[in-house]
DNA sequence: CTTGACAGTGAACAATTGTTTATCTATACA
DNA sequence: TGTATAGATAAACAATTGTTCACTGTCAAG
């Protein structure tokens, strides 16, 4: 992290938003947005500190010229994730077919995912594994077509949304299970409201998390 | 990647050189500058061409604002130099009141998100960051409250969903810009269907994925 | 107490830069 | 033949934008 020791507080906030402003709009502010930004009354208040972050050569400049900065500081922060939280890595499959997805058969994996222990709620002792959602039967839960859903594989408990083997192929479904009744599984969209007895199925793992591309 | 097919050659020479410019000076041409790099005798000629790649939006630019152009071209070449998997680190935020996400202000952190590129399709020239989701203004794309966004700094591009700033809260929207028009902020909630002008708002990032604990 | 770095106001100024209007040449189209 | 489109010239014009000069105030160090 390339320190900033020698800026001001001032001085760093007004270099962040310069580059954060060619970040979002890749465009470098002008001084009377840098002015207005910070709510100054005169744009000159914005020429001392782009002067003093020119003398300690942070950004450089092409006198007159409208909109063009340079950056010279060396920000590749982008450093290790050292002080990070725990990193689990999941496969991810785009279909399970056959059975359960252990290791030695993990031919189908199309891919890997890596989540925090915080976002996954993860039990480390329990294996994890990620799967391409194919198919439109959780919809009403929010889970969509082309979605990546984080499982664990443990028993299932009432109302968890669960991957199971259905007709050789892997689909995602509510697990119900009411007392006094055989649990079943409940697909969450108004179009397919299928049920299925559990006691034929293969639950494969029970969904934690979902991720998905926009 | 998305051809040019609809430009002329003159008009791609244009386009190419603005991007090139872009490139190796982290700066957007003046007019001038185009002008005299391709021996025009006036102005207007940049002009011309210019507006041609606008109306076919191949650029879009604010209207008298120096050097500021946007390629809304999907020129995603951008080198992938590794088939390794990389994880990025996120900060994740639960709401950012104030302004920007800059790591000078980031006081709002309530935690930290790792996802491999692939997942995040993380350009690692931009910054990203991570916010949970209040509210049920995206319900209808599939955006729940409690969800996790990973959104990107960088200028919307048309149907992009982005976090903007309204009325000192950060909100989720959809951005649609339809040519011709200004283009405004667009909730996918069939009970709220809420419109904000563009112009006053901050966009502060471009939703990348969703993340959502089951 | 003074000096110097830091932060900012205010007003004017000059330069760069974007914009407009009018005119001209080709080429393709119908 | 007429008309539309792409390309370019020319000369102004208006706006944005960078620059400078003079001046106020704070705060810490010498």
């Amino acid at each position: 992290m390339a320190t900033m020791d020698d800026l001001t507080i001032r001085q760093q906030e007004i270099l962040g938003y310069i580059i954060l402003h060619m970040r979002t709009n890749n465009t470098w502010p002008s001084f009377r947005e840098i002015q207005s930004h910070f709510g100054f009354k005169s744009t000159n208040a914005v020429m001392g500190h782009l002067r003093a972050l020119e003398k300690k050569s942070y950004i450089s400049r092409v006198p007159g010229q409208a909109r063009t900065f340079r950056i010279t500081m060396e920000f590749e922060d982008e450093k290790k994730p050292e002080n990070a939280i725990d990193i689990i890595e999941l496969p991810v499959y785009g279909n399970i077919a056959a059975g359960y997805p252990d290791g030695v058969e993990a031919s189908g994996e199309i891919g890997r995912l890596q989540v925090d222990v915080e976002t996954a709620g993860h039990h480390r002792s329990r294996r994890c594994f990620a799967l391409k959602v194919q198919g439109e039967s959780m919809v009403d839960a929010g889970i969509y077509d082309g979605d990546t859903v984080i499982l664990e594989q443990r028993p299932p408990k009432n109302n968890d949304i669960v991957a199971g083997l259905i007709d050789g192929e892997t689909t995602l479904k509510r697990f119900v299970k009411k007392s006094g009744c055989a649990p079943y599984l409940k697909a969450e969209n108004k179009l397919f409201p299928e049920l299925y007895p559990v006691a034929e199925l293969i639950i494969q793992g029970v969904a934690k998390a979902v991720v998905r591309d926009l």
